[in-house]
DNA sequence: CGCCAACTTGATGGCTGTCAAGTCAGGTGG
DNA sequence: CCACCTGACTTGACAGCCATCAAGTTGGCG
């Protein structure tokens, strides 16, 4: 059923594939954990940190049971949580991007409790975690900013469960839409026009759908001109009335 | 449409009200933050706590936008947190007993993102959260068991999501029954037999049901004899069956 | 005793799931 | 370079689960 993954060492740590990796200089400081860290605080950070080497679409950075070890954050690419019901039924928790952190699920019972997969060619930073716990006893900023990103989990979780507790399908996919949108524009992608990197299951399983009402629903926003949709591209057209549809800003991830 | 509340400080100092409470001898102590503390530890937890006074059924304890500020364990009674849409949905996100936490959400903004409601005449102990992270610093064991409570909220919700996502209303049902069994069993309660603290409407907002949707099933379970209901009145008959309807542990909260 | 909120139960309808055919796009091998 | 093949997607027809609307019934409380 699951395809077996390549094995990959959690921690390895030869010259060639711990290759060190900047905080202090990586594109996504204002994304990720070092908000708010100064130059020397970075330092300490960054000697922590080091790069795995890239996931191929498909495979697993962490499954349901291994053992926890480390945060992980996303360098580039995209990914996917997921949990799993014993008869097989799946339900996707969040989509993963460029600067948010994968793992916190895994601190409670020291073993991840969900899936984690790559949607697309993508690469982690590793952040071991009893180290950097260690660290965020020393740099209070450290320490707040763990906080705050595990509060915010909590959060957009809050968000998911209104959509999926009280919110009609076209109501969800609009939420939807519009979240990744707000997102991608976060990290200086267009806001208007972007590419699916999930399939319609996928979305489906994330927003409690069938594929198929899925389907349905972007063909309907793009008959009402909301959005352009050909395959994975979407262009948002109208984002004031996809805003209506959900009622809200949009918040919810 | 929201009841004014009765104005209550969130952090009244004066000495009636600031009654300490003793986390070192308090009966939640296993279920609750100070897990694993020595003697030592427990004692300067202690000092940081303070009992607030009793709520009654309706209040709130915060709500959406107040100025974060403090977590909160629940002493004795029921809590219900909920976030609203601005066209007036409700969706209720968690319901909290004896031992639970309740704040998380407003760590990441300093604002609370929900509402907490009392469901009955209740007690909390009041956790600064400026010092208990400050001490969250000096002592290991309490920076872990923060960090274990807070991942633990975010596995509990992606059981929420996975019930609301990927099962139908009678598993849904069951599966809250056998989770709020669960829960009162580890608190010393009666497993097979207990009262209700929240409405059907309550039970319906968090399960993403109607009420006469939970009430029908509520029928429908007590003829096939898996429980008995009588209003608030609930007892397990067949906790096998209800785990057989669910297909899995029940262990989504 | 009477009121009201909470709950139960029935009748009906609509949203979304299910089943079934297609269509499309991208990748592979000849 | 093209044909084929496969997974992803679209679209239609139909059905079922759950929501909606509508009466009642119950129990607690003033």
């Amino acid at each position: 059923m699951r395809p077996k993954p390549e094995p990959v060492p959690i921690r390895d740590e030869t010259p060639l594939s711990r290759l060190r990796v900047a905080c202090s200089s990586c594109s996504l400081r204002e994304l990720c954990l070092p908000v708010g860290l100064s130059d020397e605080e970075l330092d300490r950070l960054d000697r922590l940190v080091f790069v795995r080497r890239p996931f191929r679409r498909g495979d697993h950075l962490f499954r349901l049971g291994d053992r926890f070890q480390s945060l992980y954050a996303v360098r580039s690419g995209f990914f996917k949580t997921q949990v799993l019901m014993e008869d097989g039924r799946e339900q996707v928790t969040g989509f993963q991007m460029a600067g948010d952190l994968l793992g916190l699920d895994g601190i409670g019972s020291e073993l991840h409790s969900c899936d984690a997969v790559a949607l697309e060619n993508s690469e982690v930073c590793v952040l071991p975690f009893d180290r950097l716990q260690h660290l965020s006893r020393e740099l209070e900023a450290l320490q707040h900013h763990l906080h705050k990103v595990m509060s915010r989990e909590i959060v957009r979780e809050h968000g998911v469960m209104m959509l999926l507790g009280s919110m009609r399908a076209e109501e969800r996919l609009a939420a939807f839409l519009l979240n990744l949108s707000h997102r991608l524009a976060a990290r200086g992608y267009s806001a208007q026009e972007f590419i699916l990197r999930m399939t319609r299951e996928e979305i489906g399983s994330y927003l409690g759908l069938k594929l198929e009402t899925v389907s349905r629903l972007l063909s309907r926003f793009q008959e009402e001109e909301l959005i352009s949709v050909q395959q994975r591209n979407v262009r948002i057209e109208d984002p004031a009335g996809l805003r209506r549809l959900v009622g809200s800003e949009g918040t919810a991830t």
